[in-house]
DNA sequence: CCCCCTATCA
């Protein structure tokens, strides 16, 4: 080839000077085009101009003052549908400072969404920030995109990328705001990242963030979810020392931290210490408080706050309503849940999905299946959807009433009414099958869930656990347990006494006994249950009734109240033991306590006195 | 920044 035929064809590729002048004819031709079409949408037919875009020259129309700011995103939605004219980073920095000059943030929030999320255009905040202009506004306009940048990242769950751009803006004398930082605090918070919180809380402190009660409340609800009173009032002593007061949300988590624990009392305490620290209560404070006491079962102080509630003109809502009527139902009061929901509807309130999943819930507790069925009628018809919870709480209902093949077929077939199985589901089939002694069924349901990627929980592991040791393999049993933790879950209290009662029943009391002392250590609290079934396990060896009854005697030293099987073991205990005395004592101790007896207590006492007559 | 519902154990 020539270097003459060559110099033609190059010249044909990279059109030579001139492209800088006709760039900016072209430029002045499409904001005239843009201006002529007014609102009207771009077609590409209309725009034969556009052809001869360049990246230099979209940045030229862009920064025109002629194009108001709605035609510039019009041109912009338009080139991004263009595979060959995409919009490159600087047309959208560009673009930015136009909307942010026309004080459009929910559009800038949009173009920033589109950044972080595209692959060609995500990258560090300093090559965003070197192509802000420099201008009177670039520092303020640099502030806010800052700002902004962080918190679309914080929504899209981008923590290094939002903590990238903060330590950028620290070291340029920027500031984010507070309310942005709650935005990532909340992201880390529903991950579970806790630590991550106070690490970014410190950061905060050192970029000079004024950190107000906002900040503490969203780091104190991460205690509140998981009740870690610990935690919780290591925030509390924090607030203190920085000398930040609470203010409602404040109160309104402690009362449900408390609420949540059945400490109704101090959650009452925090209640009625809200006037002293100059809180006026809201509603959602007599909310919180009112489903304190509906969890509590004391329904008539829960109606009284519902008066109080109003007459401080107050309005009660759809979550008020939906605490009380919870309360209602978990009491087994289905009439008084009935009059709630009239009074709701007659206050305009609609009865929403989660009101009738709780008075489906409780006609499913009462045995009133045909009740609970007839809702989910009316749900349909009010085309209220269905989702996990409508047929959880079917299924469990159909389980407690022993229909566990109509369970099972609802169960199985979650998928295909157009709704994915949670865990829930999946471990009712499994506790399900294991209460049938079907193990290899519930291993295998155990093994579905874990490949449709629905984590197990502790709930899961407790009923795979019982089904085990209840089977009498209790080495499967512990190798559970193990499984659990290192998966990161905790055993709870019903975890331990689920395993209590399996090394009792193998003839383990000492390992039984083990985990009985291993569980304050554990943060576990023992309860009616825990005491109950080591209880249980001394009553069937000879010579340990006086372990279990220096028990039975703890249990009174710690508030834990006896109960009819608590009464049965140890009355039966004694009774073998030829204590017959004693085990009267405790029979009338029982009544006085107005318990009955029941048919085991009675062949209890008459074995008892059959070995002492022999 | 905060409020309502579902599943497991003697």
């Amino acid at each position: 080839m020539s270097s003459r035929k060559a110099f033609k064809t190059l010249k044909k590729v990279f059109p030579a000077e001139p492209t800088f002048i006709s760039n900016q004819e072209t430029a002045e031709k499409i904001v005239k085009t843009l201006i002529k079409s007014g609102i009207q949408p771009l077609k590409s037919t209309s725009s034969s101009l556009l052809s001869s875009l360049n990246p230099h020259i979209t940045n030229l129309v862009l920064s025109n003052p002629l194009v108001l700011p709605h035609s510039c995103v019009k041109l912009f939605n338009f080139l991004q549908k263009n595979p060959s004219h995409k919009p490159n980073l600087k047309s959208h920095v560009t673009l930015l400072c136009r909307l942010y000059q026309a004080r459009k943030f929910a559009q800038m929030k949009i173009v920033l969404n589109v950044i972080v999320t595209n692959d060609n255009l995500r990258c560090p905040v300093s090559e965003i920030a070197s192509l802000i202009e420099e201008g009177p506004n670039g520092m303020k306009f640099a502030g806010t995109l800052c700002d902004m940048l962080f918190r679309v990242y914080a929504e899209n769950k981008m923590v290094e990328e939002a903590i990238g751009v903060f330590d950028y803006v620290g070291r340029n004398g920027i500031e984010i705001r507070e309310r942005s930082c709650i935005v990532l605090l909340l992201a880390l918070r529903k991950c579970g990242r806790v630590d991550s919180c106070w690490r970014f809380f410190d950061r905060m402190v050192k970029n000079g963030v004024r950190i107000t009660v906002l900040t503490y409340n969203t780091i104190l609800k991460a205690y509140i979810g998981r009740k870690d009173f610990e935690g919780a009032s290591e925030v509390l002593r924090l607030m203190e020392k920085d000398g930040v007061g609470y203010n409602v949300v404040t109160s309104t988590l402690l009362i449900d931290l408390f609420g949540s624990s059945e400490r109704i009392e101090d959650a009452q305490k925090v209640f009625e210490e809200m006037p002293e620290r100059g809180i006026e209560p809201d509603l959602y404070v007599y909310t919180s408080i009112i489903n304190c006491y509906c969890k509590a079962g004391n329904m008539e102080r829960a109606l009284f706050l519902l008066g109080e509630c109003n007459q401080r003109g107050f309005v009660p809502n759809e979550h008020t309503y939906g605490a009380l009527i919870n309360g209602a139902c978990k009491a087994g009061q289905m009439e008084m849940a009935d009059i709630l929901v009239n009074e709701m509807q007659s206050k305009g309130i609609d009865v929403n999905q989660v009101v009738f999943h709780t008075l489906m819930d409780g006609y499913c507790k009462k045995g009133m299946m045909d009740e609970a069925l007839k809702l989910q009628d009316v749900m349909e018809k009010k085309g209220i959807q269905f989702d996990v919870f409508t047929y959880s709480t079917i299924a469990s209902g159909l389980y407690k009433l022993n229909r566990n093949e109509e369970a099972k077929a609802l169960l199985f077939t979650v998928e295909e009414r157009g709704v994915t199985p949670n865990a829930v589901c999946f471990t009712i089939l499994i506790d399900i099958f294991c209460k049938e002694g079907n193990l290899e069924e519930a291993k295998r349901v155990f093994n579905d869930m874990k490949r449709k990627g629905e984590r197990p929980n502790t709930v899961t592991y407790n009923a795979l656990i019982d089904g085990y040791s209840k089977n009498g393999n209790m080495n499967k049993a512990r190798k559970l347990k193990k499984e659990m933790e290192d998966k990161g879950l905790t055993p709870n209290t019903r975890t331990l006494n689920t395993l209590i009662h399996g090394e009792c029943v193998d003839g383990k009391v000492d390992e039984a006994l083990k985990l009985f002392r291993e569980m304050p250590r554990r943060n576990l609290t023992r309860n009616v249950v825990t005491y109950t079934t080591m209880i249980s396990g001394f009553e069937c060896i000879d010579g340990m009734v006086d372990e279990a009854l220096k028990l039975f005697h703890e249990m009174s030293r710690r508030d834990i109240t006896h109960n009819v099987v608590t009464y049965t073991a140890m009355i039966s205990g004694l009774s073998k033991d030829g204590r017959t005395d004693e085990a009267f004592k405790l029979y009338d101790e029982m009544k006085n306590a107005g318990l009955t007896p029941d048919s085991r207590v009675y062949r209890s006492l008459v074995g008892g006195l059959h070995i002492v007559k022999y």
